[in-house]
RNA sequence: GGGGGCGUAGUUCAGUUGGUUAGAACGCCGGCCUGUCACGCCGGAGGUCGCGGGUUCGAGUCCCGUCGCUCCCGCCA
């Protein structure tokens, strides 16, 4: 017996005349009492099958059962529809299949809702196996597999091996939380899910792998969002004898080939590059979506002299121009979250559509001080004054808020951009001394060695993070090699030799035998997906995700575990926390 | 941990100032229908208004608490 000749939605008129046996889900039944159509359906689409009683008397009363999503196996011929019957609206429409033989193969209850209906997420997520059937779905899974096919294409015609590392690692207690996994062969101890393969992926060009990469499954035990899961899948690389520029243009070409995949244009290499202070004083922050401009201007010498106290004695004036005459609720919400970036306050002036200023400093504000910012009418000018920095982070998280909130990005633009020269350290808010700002074996800038001891928080790094339309897409660094500076870097935080052999002490050894130099990166695969697909969230291209509270709403995972279980493990629940 | 939004039939939603028996569409069940493609027509079933408490003569509606989902901040080297 056959299934199927053909899959459902790639019936043409080409195959007019033949007989043909479809398989597939009822996608809709048009009961017509003496005349049934019954749209099958499949990945590829829907067919029209026809049941007339005069041809098949049978499958007529077979039709009349027929209800949504039951799976049906139908023969008969491929006849062409008349003129005023073709569906123009179906690749299929043109034909269709009148049917003799109608099987239903399995039947289904009614359902809580339809492939494809916009229903709460939750139910979707309940019922995922409804919810994959639907053309959505299976079209982000499918192009998921593209882009990760054409990505393992392109990274291993560039010489790339693809190389497996532990999920189950040692736990350490920097970085995210882990998510700890009981050893019962040794009760009390613990395995850490791997969030990242870092110290493996060195400690494989290390061993001369040359090139290694990996698909690589991570978790992090941290709260859920949109771009974020319990668990998730990174494009992982690592190069031996590179520079920075090596490995930016393996990832670019890693890009450029998923987009090819999918028959898109892809974006112009090289992607820019700016310095991350570059970023930081025109964006206030280190993802900008470059979609559109509302960058952030500085006024620190214009306002020197200022009547306006605030000004005159802030270390830096800085001011974005908002599109808009804002209200006094979307000022205070402005405020608000002006605030919460750690400004102690929002000054503003308000241009009206005539051009008329309205702000409370404005009499403090001189005419040139007016003029200097030379905001058209209609708009908002927002100001932070501040540590320049701060100021600009302050605007950054303002002008991130309107980007979303006034949906200023040019939807159809690309914009990727490479984010270079990080500071190497940065300030440690519980010991309120430095810290890395990236991990411990990123590569310091040739030149800043002394910095680290005699002004840390100017040192750089060689880190470098790919930003696409302002999601942070991944970052990586050229590694510390040498053994001499991987100690300066931990002396310079105060770390002490013994505490960093105890948990790092088989890398530092690998650098002392003869480790190339190197780098890589990381790109979050999921988030990549999402924008490729158009999707908001990451959970549209992952096929079983956890909500935002960290269950599976289809398992009803996670579970206590029976009292035995635990006592295997050397584990006693104490009860909820706090 | 903090802030915002949402929660009414299987689903998507409406529900006025607190007022009679909580409605519509789709879906479901029964009947009719030979050219539909969101088929059509007739009839029917279906509700813990998330849950608990309060105010009131009276609560889907107001108040308090709680649960779930979601977005954001913190967090995510």
């Amino acid at each position: 017996m056959t299934w199927r000749d053909l899959h459902c939605g790639e019936v043409r008129p080409e195959h007019v005349g033949k007989r043909l046996t479809l398989a597939g889900w009822a996608a809709r039944r048009r009961d017509h009492g003496g005349l049934v159509f019954v749209d099958i359906r499949d990945h590829t689409g829907v067919c029209q099958l026809v049941v007339n009683p005069e041809r098949a008397p049978a499958a007529l009363a077979a039709a009349h059962e027929v209800r949504n999503e039951f799976v049906l196996r139908a023969e008969g011929e491929v006849v062409e529809r008349t003129p005023e019957n073709v569906n123009p609206d179906l690749p299929t429409g043109a034909v269709e299949l009148q049917v003799d033989g109608l099987e239903i193969v399995s039947r289904s209850e009614p359902l809580p809702f339809q492939p494809g209906d916009e229903v709460d997420e939750l139910l979707r997520l309940r019922y995922r196996w409804l919810d994959l059937r639907s053309e959505r779905m299976q079209r982000n899974l499918r192009l998921s597999a593209t882009v990760v096919s054409a990505i393992r294409r392109c990274m291993e015609e560039l010489g790339f091996v693809d190389f497996w590392t532990p999920g189950l690692i040692r736990g350490t207690p920097e970085g995210a939380r882990d998510f700890l996994v009981p050893v019962r062969l040794q009760p009390g101890k613990f395995f850490a899910l791997a969030q990242s393969p870092q110290v493996y992926k060195q400690l494989s060009v290390i061993g001369g792998l040359d090139r290694y990469y990996q698909i690589a499954t991570c978790w992090r035990d941290e709260d859920l969002r949109a771009d974020r899961q319990f668990e998730f899948r990174q494009l992982d690389v690592e190069l031996a004898f590179a520079e920075r520029e090596d490995v930016l243009d393996v990832l670019e070409q890693a890009v450029v080939a998923s987009f090819e995949a999918l028959e898109r244009e892809p974006p112009p290499r090289p992607f820019p590059r700016l310095s991350w202070h570059e970023v930081m004083d025109r964006f206030g922050t280190d993802k900008p979506d470059l979609r559109f401009a509302m960058e952030i201007q500085d006024a620190t010498e214009a306002t020197r002299g200022s009547q306006f106290g605030v000004f005159a004695n802030a270390p830096a004036v800085r001011y974005l121009v908002a599109p808009r005459v804002f209200s006094r609720a979307e000022l205070d919400r402005l405020e608000t979250l002006a605030r919460e970036a750690g400004a102690k306050g929002l000054a503003y002036i308000l241009r009206a559509d005539d051009g008329e200023v309205r702000s409370p400093i404005a009499k403090f504000l001189s005419e040139q001080e007016l003029a200097h910012f030379g905001a058209e009418g209609g708009s908002t000018i927002l100001f932070a004054a501040d540590e320049p920095l701060a100021a600009s982070r302050t605007l950054g998280a303002l002008r991130t808020h309107l980007g979303r909130e006034l949906a200023l990005a040019d939807e159809s633009r690309d914009e990727f951009l490479w984010v270079l020269d990080f500071p190497l350290f940065e300030h440690d808010e519980e010991t309120g001394g430095w810290t890395f700002s990236h991990h411990m074996f990123t590569g310091v800038q040739p030149g800043h060695e002394e910095l680290m001891e005699t002004d840390p928080g100017a040192a750089l790094s060689q880190a470098y993070d790919l930003v696409w339309n302002g999601w942070e897409l991944g970052s990586g660094s050229i590694r510390i090699h040498r053994q001499d500076v991987q100690a300066r870097v931990f002396r310079a935080l105060g770390i002490t030799e013994e505490e960093v052999r105890s948990k790092y002490g088989f890398l530092l050894e690998a650098l002392r035998m003869g480790a190339p130099p190197h780098g890589g990166f990381a790109l979050g695969l999921d988030r990549f997906l999402a924008l490729l697909a158009g999707e908001p969230n990451i959970r549209e291209v992952v096929p079983f995700p956890k909500v935002a509270s960290g269950s599976d709403p289809l398992t009803g995972a996670p579970t206590e575990m029976p009292e035995a279980v635990l006592r295997e493990l050397g584990i006693k629940v104490v009860g909820s926390r706090d």
